[in-house]
DNA sequence: TAGATATTATTAGCGACCTAATAATATCTA
DNA sequence: TAGATATTATTAGGTCGCTAATAATATCTA
């Protein structure tokens, strides 16, 4: 048998990387259910609670994300009221993003869950590890998205 | 308005998992479209060339994820002759997957990529720093499984 | 042994991502 | 100003996760 390519590859970063995201990822899930949320609404709630009325493409390129995914995403908060879409005086291809009022007050829920979650889910690390952690994450993300977080005009 | 409930999401580790996690999934699946496979099917693919001809339920175990996620794969994977599925003598309801000739042959492409992208997405930390990273990742990802990887028999 | 319960694979359908393609509008340039 | 190019939103369709439901087979128990 031609055995032994074998590479370990779970222990590599990347694939532990990649199981422990989707491990996370159906905690985050399971948390906001509970406050009838799923997990990539709250990313976008996130940006419109630091700026309202975003075009569907700067939310885009704030989280990182393609248009069309936050196109589909803003459907889902639009059906259940947290979200308006307004057209624009002065151009008329895009549209603002304005939070309902419902809108603005799921910020409390998210919020408690989301501190749940992260207690949760580093609870098998001390708090030092968990701020090398958050260190090194951050490093990555940045080191991929050329940016730490969008410049806020 | 009833701002200032606000977290500061971006710093943390969940948020930060999030974000990276996705950037790596986008990388990895182009790195493996490299190779004409998906990122999904490279994980099935890892646990078969441990330990050919397991039961879809195994593997769905190995990898923590659901049979129905893994039944979906495998109908990829048989598509493009990596893998073929046979019944079981003794029992009618499962059956085996195997790997094909080509199956066993993408190890070296899929070793290779793999490689590339662990350098590539990692490159910006130490080296260090990217065996922290690991072991910390590890933990969660024990904690979250309750299991390192599944014994060998 | 018959009937209840387990297990395995599968289907249907949903959300979170993606790319490619399209339509409408803006803007730039010859 | 006309025509080419940009940008914005949207639709269609794909993979990778999930849950719920179903059918077939195994196994357990009364």
């Amino acid at each position: 048998m031609n055995e032994n390519e074998g590479i370990e590859y779970e222990k590599t970063a990347s694939y532990l990387l990649a199981k422990v995201a989707t491990a996370y990822r159906n905690a985050l899930e399971n948390h906001m259910a509970r406050v009838h949320l799923h997990s990539g609404q709250v990313f976008v709630l996130m940006e419109l609670w630091k700026k309202d009325g975003l075009r569907q493409v700067d939310i885009a390129e704030r989280l990182n994300l393609r248009p069309p995914t936050i196109n589909k995403m803003l459907t889902g908060l639009i059906d259940i009221n947290l979200v308006t879409r307004r057209s624009i005086a002065g151009d008329k291809r895009s549209t603002r993003i304005f939070l309902t009022r419902k809108g603005w007050d799921a910020q409390r829920d998210v919020a408690a869950q989301w501190l749940e979650l992260e207690t949760e889910y580093m609870s098998g690390l001390s708090e030092t590890e968990r701020l090398v952690l958050t260190d090194l994450l951050g490093r990555l993300h940045i080191a991929y998205t050329g940016r730490p977080n969008p410049d806020d005009d």
